[in-house]
DNA sequence: TATATTATATACCGATCGGTATATTTTAGT
DNA sequence: ACTAAAATATACCGATCGGTATATAATATA
């Protein structure tokens, strides 16, 4: 473990304390207020850390992602075959969609949505990682379908963007609704997708 | 033809014009300099005709999605199968991204994911948006299986949601994407869906 | 066409926005 | 512990925000 200078450890701390602010009210909605709320400390401070808002935004979006990933990451990597990897998706959004509404829902559709028609940069990044939950998707598909637990006949591309679809569009619907049971209804559908591949 | 005022008339204006730009950039995002740049007309004029931003927000949102439930009603109403209604949807899909996304796409998964965390009236009307879409799903549904289309065991809520997701997730990653052809996928993977009811 | 009314434009308000120059405090190396 | 450097706080900037009081112009009725 290398020792992190202050600066390093106070970008981290405004990072992580502005994460939750930025994901729920988005980059036009959060202001510096507060994040000067949230971490305590001035404008002069956080602007000694970084240039500008956009860079916090752009850190803390990568910052949000990241701690997705990491949250299925283990569910996923703990399945050995390839249905149990997309499988587990299923679960994971099944059991834990009240531990992710509170911080605002999906970070890479809420970027999305807010920035495709308003900011080039954040709109990129989120991009970037949608792209690479869908390889990722994609290449379990061609694991599966190597291993002979897929069809032959199955299109990873068209498996991985059906899976990103339903997962996205119902933490939509459920966050919006606050039904945890459109979520789990959805990822009954989903799971039935998967069977089918 | 009932004779419209001329504030109800520029009321509609108003309405129509900042439509668009509303969607796109969200309520945050749009400005009053926005609202008279689009217009023609001066802050004095909207505000002689609206109480606030939030009441053209409001109005906004109804206009756009009563727009978008326009496109689609001729298509599905034309349809005379539960199945072909259904359909109908996965084909409006997939020929008419080109034409939703300049305007900004989905308006009623833009306003949800803006304002779920922020505010509360638009999060109302996005919800008794999407309510009332899950509901006319939800009856084709049923009605499909009162004609013997689908099957009895299928769940007409469950399926009405799996379509919401499919689409609304498509509408997402293909507009963030630029890529049509994705959303062309997702919906080959909800024709299959329909046809498995 | 005169007049009352309605609609629009002008000019302004305080608050808040993102951002910065500078002073002060805290950290880290000797 | 002393000191140079780095990090944080203070106090401020101009611009823009949403909103409004008032003056002017357009409309509709008689």
């Amino acid at each position: 473990m290398t020792i992190m200078s202050k600066a390093e450890r106070t970008r981290n701390f405004i990072i992580e304390k502005t994460a939750p602010i930025f994901n729920r009210k988005g980059f036009a909605g959060t202001s510096l207020f507060d994040m000067t709320e949230a971490t305590g400390l001035t404008k002069g401070s956080i602007y000694g850390n970084f240039t500008n808002k956009d860079e916090v935004a752009l850190e803390v979006f990568k910052f949000n992602v990241s701690k997705m990933q990491a949250m299925f990451d283990a569910e996923i990597n703990s399945k050995t075959t390839a249905k149990g990897k997309l499988l587990a998706y299923a679960d994971f959004y099944d059991k834990s969609s009240m531990a992710i509404f509170p911080n605002g829902g999906c970070p890479i559709m809420n970027t999305a949505i807010e920035a495709d028609d308003t900011h080039a940069e954040l709109k990129e990044s989120s991009l970037r990682a949608l792209l690479m939950w869908k390889s990722s998707l994609e290449k379990i598909v061609v694991d599966g379908i190597s291993n002979g637990e897929f069809r032959n006949s199955t299109n990873p591309e068209e498996a991985a963007l059906g899976i990103l679809a339903m997962i996205e569009g119902g933490v939509m619907i459920s966050k919006l609704s606050g039904k945890i049971n459109y979520m789990k209804s959805i990822m009954t559908t989903l799971r039935y997708y998967i069977e089918s591949l």
